[in-house]
DNA sequence: TGTTAATAAGTTAACGTTAACTTATTTTCA
DNA sequence: TGAAAATAAGTTAACGTTAACTTATTAACA
């Protein structure tokens, strides 16, 4: 069996011998049609299975009702958060939500802004990491007037609205925090110092350091041995097991290691376990994020919680308002405070 | 400043004062333009700013090499890795997916359906739990020549492939490890008695039961009071710890439970942990899914691993071949195996 | 009872693109 | 050298829908 051609509004029309128009009108319910009409349109629209074609009918609309969100790493818990911050607040304005996943290179980013821009979504919410082609698409697409805003990406365009927690202060208080618990000799772990630029957490924790006078140890701070192409500093758990291992080798280890997000964190964990050492006791950790396993690893997880809906909230509405507006307004930038949560793998209680 | 008018190939053409086609030819590289014109279009395309508009090409084209994945519970790490199978499998061959989340309602599933069908992807992938609605709905896009395939969801109907873990023996083998451990008061959590047949999991905790003679006790089976409308028993850990500190309080409480799900068993686990019994010698758990977090609990947890990965990767084969078929072949269906993975919730090693 | 307003349609053209066809020019080589 | 083939365009019509306009009929009411 072939498979059978859409059925179209002017088939209906056709068969029923009345303009396609009409049986538009039944379908969008406006305009005027006859009780009768609209019964004998809406019985062939049953009995012939017809669906209207959104495309057609966008492409004549100029409109969608749809907003794109690129996501990273949709295995980390707080992207789902986010992502359903941002779905509950377009659909209560009667948006819908296409996620699209670019989670290993920039060329992933590319194929979702440009599949999402391929079908004419209203706007767009980027949630994945800087790298330079896909900022240079992004701006492009900027340029060519569609709705986009940012989230947490290091990206600064004109017309391009930014979200982000404001990593900085969280991993100076996350740092602080275990100095103030006495350490002294504290490693990062999940990037290279030459990446601080763009990684606001791990300049957060140079800056406790030199407020202190403790010398930055290049050796102290370790990132993943090879990049992933075109991806600055794709985290894993594995990425903190290794670079836990490799901290645990130097003949003089660091007491306390703050860790660039929780999985990375709970890698390290794992790899302090193995080594027979104890947390907090002989390495104390602070990850970031504040996933759902960080109460439940052992010792539960001193972490940074990021408020991650705030962030969807704000992102769609700051959205919706530029689809909104026939203005293109200036840049507006949120910068959220995040919130150390202690627990034992810092401090122990009771 | 007012939004501006898109760029379309037209202004180009208008602009150099070739005919639109030329333009076309050229951005599509098919067709014979002379390497002069070619550049003189390149460069206007590029100061323009023109992006081809999707919506028009797909209408022309009759298709979109874009694909939907409609997801339920995204905050569930086997989501993440469902939907992270789906999309490898289909970029390599060369087509996008967008994700819809459908978490709570039956009518959050038919405007993700509705929202995909309207933006003509060329097929759709199905991975939430049965709702009539929803399924009703399903049934009227199939019938419009819609190539749909479901993860894991209980619908039959001619012309859909259907993918899913074998949920009745892996809930069998979970129950029968319990009582080879010598249980004989096993309880489940997750759901009631009466929905046994939409989850083959509590099935196949009764037929285990039944199989040895031991009678099902109404009891020890325990869902949420309150059913979200439309989903029928949408699982999280909080109801795994209502779920325990109920059974914790029957006058003969079990000794052992089948958790639907791992957020399940966690949360159970913690209302364990705060009655102050111990895991596994007082209360012995076995969860399913085996998320990440499932090794990291303490003590780990014992669950029941399903092939997300494939089932993601069959799911997204099956869809192509139908999409690339005129053929309309006959309903396929795979049931993949499940495998037990016993950790310290049931059984302490070393 | 005539004039206005509401109702129930139909007609036309366009949204931006491209398949299919046509025309004109240039190249190839028997 | 001339007929066929290749190249470089332009033209037309459609993909399926709907905004905007027009026409005809019916209802309302001063």
């Amino acid at each position: 069996m072939v498979r059978k051609r859409q059925v179209t509004l002017s088939d209906i029309a056709a068969t029923l011998g009345v303009a396609p128009m009409t049986v538009s009108r039944v379908v969008n319910r406006n305009g005027y049609v006859s009780e009768e009409t609209r019964e004998r349109v809406l019985h062939a629209v049953k009995a012939m299975n017809y669906r209207p074609n959104g495309v057609a009918r966008n492409l004549k609309r100029q409109r969608t009702e749809t907003v794109g969100l690129v996501l990273g790493d949709i295995s980390n818990p707080y992207s789902a958060e986010l992502a359903n911050a941002v779905r509950e607040r377009l659909w209560s304005s009667g948006y819908n939500l296409f996620i699209c996943i670019s989670e290993h290179s920039a060329t992933e980013d590319i194929t979702a802004f440009e599949s999402l821009v391929d079908h004419n979504v209203d706007g767009i919410i980027v949630a994945t990491r800087s790298n330079e082609e896909g900022d240079e698409h992004l701006r492009d697409i900027v340029d060519s007037h569609m709705p986009v805003v940012v989230i947490g990406r290091d990206f600064q365009y004109d017309g391009v609205d930014h979200v982000s927690a404001d990593n900085l202060t969280g991993g100076f208080e996350a740092t602080q925090h275990l100095i103030d618990l006495g350490h002294r000799r504290i490693g990062f772990i999940g990037a290279d110092l030459k990446n601080r630029g763009s990684l606001k957490r791990l300049q957060g924790y140079v800056n406790v350091l030199n407020a202190h006078d403790i010398e930055v140890d290049e050796r102290l701070v370790t990132g993943r041995k090879e990049a992933i192409s075109g991806v600055p500093g794709y985290s894993t758990e594995k990425m903190g097991y290794e670079g836990m291992k490799r901290l645990l080798s130097l003949p003089n280890p660091p007491t306390a290691v703050f860790a660039r997000n929780d999985f990375t964190a709970i890698g390290a964990m794992t790899a302090v376990k193995e080594s027979g050492l104890s947390i907090p006791n002989d390495m104390a950790i602070v990850g970031f994020d504040d996933i759902p396993m960080a109460t439940h690893t052992s010792p539960p997880l001193t972490t940074v919680r990021q408020p991650m809906r705030l962030q969807g909230q704000l992102a769609a509405e700051m959205l919706l308002r530029r689809i909104g507006d026939e203005e293109t307004s200036k840049r507006k930038e949120r910068v959220l405070n995040c919130e150390l949560i202690i627990r034992e793998s810092t401090v122990l209680t009771g």
